[in-house]
DNA sequence: AGGTAATAGTTGATTTTGTAACTAACAACC
DNA sequence: GGTTGTTAGTTACAAAATCAACTATTACCT
């Protein structure tokens, strides 16, 4: 009763976490959307096969927490631009591993450079101490914790 | 070159930020779904109007820093489900007046107690401290600098 | 071996969002 | 006082996300 009296969006985390995603992925968006076209589930397959290398559609999903028809839709894309390769697993042939062209791998390094660049750009906002703290909490809150 | 080598998307705030809005704001938004059919726009209109009281759909917009369309078709919503009403303000009939109506300010106190109750229950895993400066970073990240 | 269930990935239908063009009302300026 | 510009809000169309159903392939189980 009395807590929730003064209760404000701006103290609401998952709102602020969504203004703070959204603010802070505009500028980087509008690189891979401007210089390649690209959709943001698109720039995370493509970073997951060149910083991972050859992998499934499934375990890029697992690991980015993105639902399979975003990813096969976002393959399809790559593919067609010829920035990824396709390859069935002859042993089970439910699987394909993709994997990154010549082409992938430059948009690949191109873009890994300006991630990292806008990275550093945001983080110097706050002492490394700061910032390390910032990363550990969100990855606890990414976590899918909060209810042990 | 030798800082790009190792940068991993789990290092990269934006993506680290994204992951934890969707994870930390899933349980939450099934409430508001399931329990009022609503989307999450037309919960943030509700709780603004709620919270703040009588308003226009610009105001709501700018606070929110929500795009006027998607104001618009949230309003729209609510307005059927005569959870608010409309008034045009006589003086300068551009403006509109939103307001909650009984049921409406029924189902954002019954959603703001939720909201609350899940807010703590988040912040539980971390120290009071260490909460506090999160959500300092997190407003820092939406306030939208960055560029020095 | 044959039938049932599970898995990887795709496709299609519906919903939601984004972008741009639009209407209506007011302001400003000559 | 009429043209031009602005503002609040809506609508129309295109792009994208979501959800369910589907295909193809393998695993399990008797």
């Amino acid at each position: 009763m009395s807590k929730t009296d003064d209760f404000d969006l701006q103290d609401f985390l998952p709102y602020l976490l969504n203004q703070a995603a959204e603010t802070s992925s505009l500028a980087f968006q509008q690189v891979y959307k401007g210089r390649y076209g690209m959709l943001r589930t698109e720039w995370r397959v493509l970073f997951h096969l060149g910083r991972y290398g050859r992998m499934t559609a499934k375990e890029i999903g697992q690991r980015a927490k993105t639902h399979k028809t975003k990813i096969s839709r976002a393959v399809q894309k790559l593919a067609e631009r010829r920035f990824l390769t396709r390859e069935r697993d002859e042993t089970d042939r439910r699987h394909e591993y993709l994997e990154l062209t010549a082409a992938g791998q430059a948009v690949y390094r191109d873009l890994r450079a300006v991630a990292a660049e806008y990275d550093a750009r945001l983080v110097a906002q706050f002492t490394p101490d700061e910032a390390a703290q910032l990363r550990a909490m969100l990855q606890r809150l990414a976590g899918g914790s909060g209810d042990g």
